[in-house]
DNA sequence: ATTATATTTAACCATATGGTTAAGTATTGA
DNA sequence: TCAATACTTAACCATATGGTTAAATATAAT
């Protein structure tokens, strides 16, 4: 099943679904624990989180009455592939890149 | 002025900016020309064209009465930027992404 | 068996999005 | 000057999106 452009862009456009994928970087969670720092009701977190998986950015497993939500890296693949190949830009600067992954500060712009 | 990623992703979101984003790769290109391939009227691909501008994809320079569309490659730096920088994934093979360029196929997925 | 926990589903609402057609504005050409 | 060209703006419409609350479902704990 090859990943729809339409839905994955569409799927980061969200400041509220980046911060999500932002947080499952550090682990997977549960449903109510990805809640919990929103201030938003959890059928709206439930909501973001069916945009992520059918984007392919992030898969859930049911242990129990817990749905754990994973990052699906390789979701972003394809989406960087396709921002890639304009190739009119050169790869950003890796100490840039390294200064990013160290400091989730700029990954989290809210607009 | 920082580019938004909200703005940005959500302006990636659809096929059609997406075609005009790898047309425009080629060479700038007047609004008229820019909506010739498309089953769409001349007004909706001159909104099309203000979004990719507001998400700094493209500028427009108006010339007498041509307004002349310009890719702006800078735009899709700090969407790069934000996705690399999830750092889980590798860099696409170089040669994978050297076929890519070579043929925008792949570029043009509709959906 | 009953209750609490974890989550989804349903129904609803306001606003955003992507399209349309019709009218308006410059600029260019005859 | 008048008409054609190259757009943009306005008004409208249907559907999508992102939120809400209330009810339903399933599992776990008492």
């Amino acid at each position: 099943m090859p990943v729809k452009l339409n839905e994955l862009f569409s799927a980061l456009s969200d400041a509220t679904r980046r911060e999500i994928l932002i947080m499952l970087l550090e682990d997977d969670m549960a449903v109510t624990d990805v809640a919990h720092p929103f201030d938003m009701s959890l059928p709206a977190i439930s909501k973001h989180l069916n945009i992520l998986s059918n984007a392919g950015l992030i898969t859930q497993e049911r242990r129990g009455r817990v749905n754990w939500c994973k990052l699906e890296p390789d979701g972003l693949r394809e989406a960087s592939v396709w921002m890639l190949s304009f190739g009119q830009f050169d790869i950003p600067d890796i100490e840039d890149l390294e200064r990013l992954i160290e400091s989730h500060i700029d990954l989290t712009q809210t607009n």
